[in-house]
DNA sequence: ACTAACATGTAATCTGTTACATGATTGA
DNA sequence: TCAATCATGTAACAGATTACATGTTAGT
């Protein structure tokens, strides 16, 4: 996971209700089908980073069976800054496949369906900006010229996922500025 | 760019022909279709680094015009550690497209075709193993069971980025595996 | 003379990894 | 009782970002 990836999803996961860090580091890890193993060394200083803060309150959980538990919660302020962070994305988020799903995850939370629309035409104006894998002499190749048969499925697997891609967030804009209907919470 | 993926791409690049730190960063720039400024701040230490293993080799150039220019040769060591990095790569190399594009982009360089195809069919291995975006009660959800119409790109997408390379890499398994002409150099 | 591109570096700070450390609860 | 899972943390270290700092060369 890249950096800054922590916090979204911590963010966007206290957002859905209060949990407390094992079930959140549970929750990430199921997020990313299972990829990366959320390390505690990374999980808890995030939360503790947060809190400091004032986005995250924390408290002893009394009563049920387990120990020590924490139960997290987000703050008005937390909210604030989720929902500044899925409405103004910055560009990494934009162009990165990792983060921009990690922002696509908890769109939802931001009930602005306007503001959502403008998010996914973003990425979708990225999609279409002739960019390619490789440069040479300042402008991309094209498959065709490409002699390493590696690269060329580079180009062939990277032009796949454009293709794709640009449809699914074509449909969706679409259905975005259509209808007020659809647009459900979690 | 994740840790760890600039140093492959300076070994790899370097494994190509000596080029000073400059050049190095436009390269690096261009492999990744623009999207990320390398920062000085990250390259020259990393060459630094690598020079200390003793990877890298640093000879300040005479004659030519510009000032300064510090031109970067592989060691014998240093093509050890890049063939070594390309023969035998992470798991998480293997599992983040960003990372496994990252090493296709200098595999050509490993010049045993059975030690390409095994890199190849790992990563083939890895995305037939049914991991999915979304992991509910310990099991992965199925496009119609997901209300969230932004979860559902995501499968989507993810389903198509899967198909396509997996169709891809099984061509190039094949190729690899019958004939052997058509593996170039670069 | 000025600006853009070439060229190389350092410092403060942030975030992540791995390894270490601790302890409770539950089920076999 | 023993292992697995739940649960939370710290410390050493690695690597990245941004901002700062410096100087050359080539073109207008």
């Amino acid at each position: 996971m890249a950096s800054g990836d922590l916090t979204l999803s911590i963010l966007g996961l206290l957002g859905r209700g209060p949990m407390h860090g094992y079930e959140l580091k549970a929750r990430i890890h199921g997020l990313s089908g299972h990829l990366r193993p959320v390390s505690d060394g990374a999980l808890y200083p995030a939360i503790a980073r947060l809190e400091k803060k004032g986005f995250v309150e924390r408290h002893e959980e009394e009563g049920a069976g387990a120990a020590r538990r924490q139960v997290l919660t987000l703050t008005e302020a937390g909210r604030r800054e989720l929902l500044r962070r899925l409405r103004e994305p910055a560009d990494l988020d934009i162009s990165d496949q990792t983060r921009f799903f990690g922002l696509l995850a908890f769109l939802s939370q931001l009930r602005d369906r306007e503001a959502q629309a403008r998010v996914l035409r973003r990425r979708l104006a990225f999609l279409e900006t002739p960019a390619s894998f490789f440069y040479e002499d300042g402008r991309p190749l094209r498959a065709e010229e490409v002699g390493d048969p590696f690269h060329r499925g580079m180009l062939v697997v990277a032009r796949a996922i454009s293709v794709a891609e640009r449809e699914w967030l074509r449909e969706a804009v679409a259905e975005l500025e259509s209808a007020p209907a659809g647009a459900r919470p979690e």
